[in-house]
DNA sequence: GAGGTAACTTCAATTTTAGAAGTCAGTCAA
DNA sequence: TTGACTGACTTCTAAAATTGAAGTTACCTC
């Protein structure tokens, strides 16, 4: 299956993995929310190249994620900027952020995170909606639908 | 920059990035998350040739995301575990899944979560760890230590 | 009018991936 | 006791993606 296959899947990982699921896309994401836009800043700060950076804003642009904005007329300029749609990745970067830092850092982490409106540093955490407490992988019971287990069972190595 | 270098940045999410960063190793977690544990369920379920699916656990398991054990002797067989680092990475799947329903799904969610101690269905979400209200983007503020600042600002093109 | 900046595009060389096929140790069924 | 099967891979080659450098366009400043 080539990688492309993935966002037809029902899967919602895996669709969202077919659009933002790269290296570059999620250097890009976290400029983004560092208060980056211009092309040049990521160009500089995620270190892709300019072909790459290209591709990956277009895709993200048309899949919706980031907006493609006039910043300047005269001269006519560009920037990048997160939809409602983009902002919301912001979950899956701080996770990945924090499992980085506590895994693979060797020191203080590189960038800490303000709640703005209770004005402290935090370690955002993933806790439950219904009764508020911090949940991880082994509190999770994952419960698949039946039709979309039934498409799982169906999945053979020569179909 | 080769995406190999992402690994020796000081950011801890182009750490984390460079070692999970990537559609195929994410279809594996998905998998993981679900409970299964071969490799030929893997191969099955996520799509991946036979091939690339050995090539990235092997690079899991170099990494300690993933451990691989023998659950049977004669005929020796392996199957693949999380290791506490790998089980770590919940949330950031999660986080993927919860924008994928929100913003590719076409239906229902595929796959719920119950949350095992307090019995309900549930919807993971950042919160504070300070104060304990939901987060998201507009209520984070960055800030950025002071010589990963100046790391980066020494970034420059023709570097 | 020389040089600079922002945002790209183009291109050849290299690297990575896909898909099919093959391997190998051991098991099971007749 | 042979032949089919299973699990966990490896090998191979064509096709696709990426790198790094250089070039482009439109404007602006000195």
């Amino acid at each position: 299956m080539a990688r492309a296959d993935l966002a037809r899947q029902t899967c919602s990982i895996a669709r969202a993995v077919s659009l933002v699921g790269d290296e570059w896309t999620f250097m890009i994401l976290r400029e983004m929310f560092l208060g980056n836009r211009k092309f040049d800043e990521f160009l500089r700060h995620t270190g892709a190249s300019a072909a790459l950076l290209s591709q990956r804003l277009k895709k993200l642009e048309a899949e919706g994620v980031i907006r493609r904005e006039a910043y300047s007329e005269r001269p006519i300029r560009h920037d990048y900027r997160l939809t409602a749609m983009g902002r919301e990745l912001w979950p899956a970067v701080i996770a990945l952020k924090q499992w980085g830092d506590k895994w693979l850092g060797d020191g203080p982490a590189p960038v800490e995170i303000v709640h703005k409106s209770c004005g402290h540093v935090t370690e955002p955490q993933m806790t439950c909606s219904d009764c508020g407490e911090p949940m991880a992988a082994h509190d999770a019971e994952p419960r698949l639908s039946e039709p979309f287990d039934t498409e799982r069972q169906a999945m053979r190595k020569h179909s």
